[in-house]
DNA sequence: CCTTGACTTAGAGTACACTCTAAGTATTAC
DNA sequence: GTAATACTTAGAGTGTACTCTAAGTCAAGG
């Protein structure tokens, strides 16, 4: 299958101006037609997605940049590549453990709030 | 207890630059002795601490601002900042099953590259 | 007495990641 | 033949959350 952008940017979520933006940024490599309109791939869906993970878990534009460019060279960069992901994948998993927390700080919280209120109810 | 800026700054991670800046937001309130001298005391570590989680999990300064001001109020407040504290609570767990999500993402991305690096020497 | 660390207002600057506009051209679908 | 959708460059604007500077004052400790 293939897509224009306004087709695309339904699919994945983003706008036609962010996909313009990624692929002037070299996130992205989008094939062109005779009359020089994008068309887009399964391909460059699998891509975008993979991006949108990496970009979920908090990586910068800079990153995935660098990240896409090395994809773009060959075989010569894996190693570069999996430095890159072993590296974000540290912060990925301190994030997690942060996130964990918190979450269960909200926890508390709601409960020790929605006790505060039953309290005040009984008072009544 | 009781700090100076300098030392709660160093305590709690912020700078004083920050601190006066969440002051003047209306994020936290702080005493002050004769000569008009911030003095933070332990209860404003776990406010900050308390303030600190919910901005972990992404609740935005505008949010918090409400948060903090409800709780200046008094108790005719509760049920909002309870209301507000759920509804934030469904957002932060939302985003954890999507960041669990990419981390496995980038987990398969890493064993797929380690593999592929793998088979690059195998065939050497 | 002078360094250190605190205080003030008000506004400027930074970084990130979009997001949009202008102003023009080109092609396809009804 | 016109509406919809696409294309271009180049730059301006937005929102968030800081982050810092200027320019001055003030008080305590060695």
């Amino acid at each position: 299958m293939t897509y224009s952008i306004g087709e695309f940017s339904k699919i994945v979520g983003l706008s036609d101006h962010t996909l313009r933006f990624y692929e002037k940024e070299g996130l992205i490599k989008v094939n062109r037609d005779d009359n020089n309109v994008r068309i887009y791939s399964d391909e460059n869906k699998l891509w975008i997605e993979s991006l949108l993970h990496l970009k979920n878990t908090g990586m910068s534009l800079k990153d995935m940049k660098q990240f896409a460019m090395w994809g773009h060279v060959g075989d010569e960069t894996l190693e570069d590549r999996l430095a890159l992901l072993k590296n974000h994948r540290k912060k990925v998993v301190e994030d997690f453990e942060k996130l964990r927390q918190s979450l269960e700080h909200l926890d508390n919280k709601i409960n020790y709030y929605e006790n505060e209120i039953g309290d005040c109810f009984s008072t009544n």
